[in-house]
RNA sequence: CGGAGCGUAGCGCAGCCCGGUAGCGCAUCUGCUUUGGGAGCAGAGGGUCGCAGGUUCAAAUCCUGCCGCUCCGACCA
């Protein structure tokens, strides 16, 4: 079944008679918050035949996702506030470790692929294009080869080093066989950043503040993200470890020292100037490795049986160094302080933006639904009027609906006229973190139910005190 | 890319073998009764049966081709 909440009058219509404008989208300068009736939620009862996981179940059923193809989706309002604030948090990360943003196209020229020689290695999962003149385009996997053509043609310098330059935009990999949902799609959002440096040595600096910023990243999102050391793929080097997060469903499997789950994250007043070698050597001194890594022998020797774990993982970055591989083909190159030029050392740095919504999910669900981390879900309340209609719940509602806002909460307010115990079902399926629950029992006593989605726990406070719990 | 399936109402499915006016549940709409964990009764609307061709008096059903999607495996952020 298909639900398309939206009851009541037409929204563009604002009758004569009311005494006031209903706003039905609230947005103060802080929070953006949404009356269900009014929205765009397409709630699913029953679970999709194609979704074989979780969190692709989840997304489909909460109204988040709408597959158009294989592979390819449409982000309904709900999981598009979801992939922009996790956006965001990428992004706030990448620009506190000193990295500029900046955005390429999604097309590219194949030539500019030829001078890597990757135009013809890439193999089929490129997707390639012709437009009406039949030049022959790509829709970009990645980016290495446009990042470096823009630097060369700017950067001639050692002064102007390093550099760090990133872009959030849509990847194509025409996998043979999606599956997963936003787990393994061919179009996904993707984070990646490059960074261009005059020696190796430099170039492991710019590595080391990535990996600090990736732990501080996946910290910000509730995720516990373990650095482990990788096969440098594809795209090759010889230093890159990939940001992987526990979950039964995991697409690969993975075994580490369990020490690496308590590991102190850097706090936001990390200066990234600073030596970052000690922290990058505590996060990869626990044993940890995916299983096609994996050595079981070291593993054995260097972890206490109770301390070693095994399990599945997702991945959800990964950060290379490949030094001179696209610097010596393409010719980027800087004159040096001895007046020789040198090709730099790069490296590059990806985070599945889009991946990360489902990840979270398989992260943090439970039979009811999702149980969003606070710094990502679409919204933080799900205010609950259990009889619209009735003149005391609806002028509590209101009241509640419209403090929260002044105050910053982001609230979606279930003002429909749904039963109580179908709006305590929605409202489990899109895991908002806090739960305000307001019927006439309980306002009977001047309270209404404060619910917390992540343990499930409920007290029954006065309007004032959610106020002062939600927007302290 | 090997193997296996599936396309019938918004979603989940039956009907297909054995050809004969397209059905069920949920959802939607109307009315009444309900109202703190996915309500009940009564009524209503909604389908080029994936597309194209063929066989036949007659095709959702049989035959051929194509398209789309899913699952297992290999592969991958």
């Amino acid at each position: 079944m298909q639900q398309l909440v939206r009851k009541g009058t037409n929204p563009l219509v604002i009758p004569e008679s009311s005494t006031f404008t209903r706003s039905s989208f609230i947005a103060t300068n802080r929070s953006q918050s949404m009356r269900l009736s009014r929205y765009f939620l397409p709630i699913l009862r029953e679970t999709p035949k194609e979704s074989e996981i979780v969190s692709h179940r989840l997304m489909l059923r909460a109204g988040m996702l709408r597959q158009e193809a294989a592979g390819i989706y449409a982000w309904l309002p709900l999981g598009f506030r979801v992939l922009k604030k996790i956006e965001q948090i990428v992004r706030e990360e990448m620009n506190r470790a000193g990295a500029v943003e900046l955005l390429m196209p999604t097309l590219q020229l194949a030539d500019l692929w030829r001078e890597s020689e990757r135009y013809e290695a890439y193999g089929p999962e490129m997707l390639r294009i012709q437009d009406r003149h039949k030049r022959e385009l790509l829709y970009g996997p990645t980016n290495e080869e446009m990042i470096t053509e823009i630097f060369r043609a700017y950067v001639r310098s050692y002064k102007n080093l390093p550099l760090n330059l990133y872009h959030i935009q849509w990847k194509f990999r025409d996998e043979q066989r999606p599956r997963f949902g936003v787990m393994r799609g061919r179009e996904f959002l993707m984070k990646d950043a490059y960074s261009f440096d005059i020696d190796e040595a430099g170039a492991r600096l710019s590595y080391n503040r990535m990996f600090v910023a990736y732990l501080r990243t996946f910290a910000r999102m509730g995720l516990k993200a373990i650095p482990m050391r990788a096969e440098t793929g594809p795209i090759g080097g010889d230093l890159s470890h990939e940001f992987i997060i526990l979950a039964e469903t995991g697409e690969s499997g993975v075994y580490c020292n369990k020490d690496v789950l308590n590991l102190p994250v850097p706090g936001e007043d990390i200066d990234y100037n600073g030596d970052l070698t000690p922290i990058v050597r505590e996060w990869t001194a626990p044993y940890a490795a995916t299983e096609d890594v994996h050595d079981a022998t070291r593993f054995e020797r260097e972890v206490p049986a109770e301390k070693r774990i095994h399990t599945r993982g997702i991945e959800v970055g990964q950060i290379f160094y490949f030094g001179t591989k696209y610097s010596v083909p393409m010719k980027a190159t800087v004159t040096g302080p001895d007046g020789a030029e040198k090709p730099i050392h790069g490296g590059s740095y990806g985070v599945g933006v889009s991946r990360l919504v489902g990840a979270i999910i398989e992260a943090s669900h439970d039979e009811a639904g999702i149980k969003w981390p606070e710094a990502v879900a679409p919204f933080k309340v799900g205010l609950l009027n259990l009889k619209q209609g009735d003149s005391a719940t609806d002028a509590a509602c209101e009241k509640l609906y419209r403090e929260l806002n002044t105050r910053g909460v982001d609230v979606l307010y279930d003002d429909t006229d749904e039963r109580a115990g179908a709006k305590f079902a929605s409202m489990d399926l899109i895991g908002l973190p806090w739960q305000v629950i307001v019927g006439p029992k309980g306002l009977a006593d001047g309270k209404v139910e404060l619910k917390r989605r992540s343990d499930g726990s409920r007290e029954n406070v006065s309007p004032a005190d959610v106020l002062a719990r939600l927007a302290p």
